[in-house]
DNA sequence: AAGTAGGGACTAAGAGGGGT
DNA sequence: ACCCCTCTTAGTCCCTACTT
C-alpha cells in the first residue's frame, strides 16, 4: 500500500508554486526553481516506489519474479516499472505527480486528501509487457500510455465515510505551445481544407462527461479489499454504498487536470496555460475543478533518472 | 480477420512575430 | 525592411482498440 508521505521539502526546493482559489476553481502553477539534484531525487524516489509498490508486487507475482532481495531473480532487468519505455514512464510519472501534488499542496476546497493506494495494477498492458519480457528478452514491444484510468484520492470523514474524491487527468507534453494546448484540451483539428475546427474530443470533453462515480472508485475498493480488508473496512463499506446501483450514497467529485512538461521558447515566467483566476469557459461540469501546471526543464531526463533508480538498492549488483 | 480510428512522437515546410 | 527564430500545421510512423 501507499504509505510514504509527500516530500514537501524537496518539492519546495525544486519547484516554485503560485496558487489561486476562486469559488470552486483552483489553479496551481509550478515552475522549476532549479534542476533536479541528488538531494531532491533522493527525497522523491521513495514516494515513487511507494506509489508503484502494489502494482509491482502484482505484476511480479504475475510474471513469477521473486520479490526477495536475496534471490538472484531480483537482479533481472525486466522489473516493473523500471523496464518500461519512456513513453509509458511519462504516463506513470504524471499520475504519481498528481498524487504527490494532491497530498503536498492545498487544493480547491482545502480538503484533506487520502491516497490509500495507486491504481497502477489495472494497467494490464504493463503487466503483460513485464511478463513477456521475462520470457522473451528479445521482445521490444512498446507499451503505450495509460488510457482512461484515472488517478483517485478520497476524503474520509471522522466516521470513516468517503464523502468526496478527486479524479485526475494528467497530460505530458515535451513543449507546451498554444497549439499543443489546444490540441490536448479540445482535440485535433478536423474538417475540409481551410475550414478546420477542433473536433472537441479533448480533455474538456472527457472531464465534462466524466461519471459522478467513475470506475476508479470500484478499482480502488477492489484493491483495498484484496490487500487490507480489515484496516480499510469502513472505507470499503462506504465505497460499497456509493457504488450501489439502487439508492447509492452521495459523494462529491473534484476534477483534477495536470498539465506537465516543458515550456515553450517564448513562455514568460509566471504565465499559465489555462486561466488563472477565472474558471475556464470550456469547463461545464459544474463541480470543483483543480488545475495544476508543472513546467520543468529536461523532462525526459528527469523522468528517466527517477525511473532508472527505483528499487536500485534492492539489486545485489547495484552497490550502495 | 481486416479495416478504421485514435494517441503520441517525430519531421519538414511554411507562417508569423520580434528585434535590430 | 529584413532576418531569424519559433510556432503551427500536415504528414508519417507505430501500436492499440474498436468496429464490422
Amino acid at each position: 500500500m501507499h504509505s510514504v508521505r509527500p516530500p514537501k521539502k524537496a518539492l519546495l526546493k525544486w519547484l516554485d508554486d503560485y496558487s489561486s482559489e476562486v469559488d470552486n476553481y483552483g489553479h496551481l502553477l509550478l515552475e522549476q526553481l532549479q534542476a533536479i539534484d541528488d538531494e531532491i531525487k533522493a527525497s522523491i524516489v521513495p514516494y515513487f516506489e511507494s506509489a508503484h509498490l502494489d502494482a509491482r508486487e502484482c505484476f511480479h507475482r504475475l510474471a513469477r519474479i521473486s520479490l526477495h532481495p536475496d534471490d538472484g531473480d531480483i537482479g533481472c532487468d525486466c522489473q516493473y516499472p523500471n523496464a518500461l519505455p519512456l513513453i509509458t514512464r511519462k504516463g506513470l510519472f504524471g499520475e504519481v505527480m498528481s498524487g504527490m501534488f494532491t497530498e503536498a499542496y492545498e487544493f480547491v476546497g482545502k480538503h484533506e486528501w487520502l491516497i490509500p493506494v495507486f491504481l497502477f495494477r489495472n494497467h494490464e498492458d504493463a503487466g503483460q509487457y513485464i511478463y513477456t519480457l521475462n520470457r522473451d528478452p528479445e521482445r521490444k514491444r512498446e507499451v503505450l500510455g495509460r488510457k482512461g484510468d484515472d488517478f483517485i484520492a478520497i476524503v474520509v470523514d471522522k466516521d470513516g465515510k468517503v464523502v468526496r474524491f478527486i479524479a485526475g487527468e494528467a497530460k505530458w507534453r515535451g513543449t507546451w505551445n498554444a497549439s499543443t494546448l489546444a490540441t490536448v484540451m479540445l482535440g485535433p483539428k478536423i474538417g475540409p481544407e481551410g475550414d478546420k475546427v477542433y473536433n472537441n474530443r479533448g480533455v474538456w470533453f472527457e472531464v465534462n462527461r466524466a461519471l459522478n462515480v467513475p470506475l476508479g472508485l470500484e478499482q480502488l475498493q477492489a484493491i483495498l479489499l484484496d490487500r487490507e480488508p480489515s484496516k480499510f473496512a469502513s472505507i470499503i463499506a462506504s465505497l460499497d454504498r456509493i457504488l450501489a446501483h439502487r439508492n447509492p450514497d452521495p459523494v462529491e467529485r473534484t476534477d483534477l487536470i495536470l498539465l506537465a512538461g516543458g515550456a515553450s521558447k517564448k513562455r514568460k515566467p509566471q504565465t499559465s496555460l489555462l486561466p488563472w483566476k477565472t474558471i475556464p469557459e470550456e469547463y461545464k461540469a459544474g463541480r470543483d475543478l483543480q488545475v495544476v501546471e508543472m513546467i520543468i526543464e529536461d523532462g525526459d531526463e528527469v523522468i528517466n533518472s527517477i525511473y532508472d533508480v527505483l528499487w536500485a538498492k534492492d539489486k545485489p549488483d547495484a552497490g550502495i
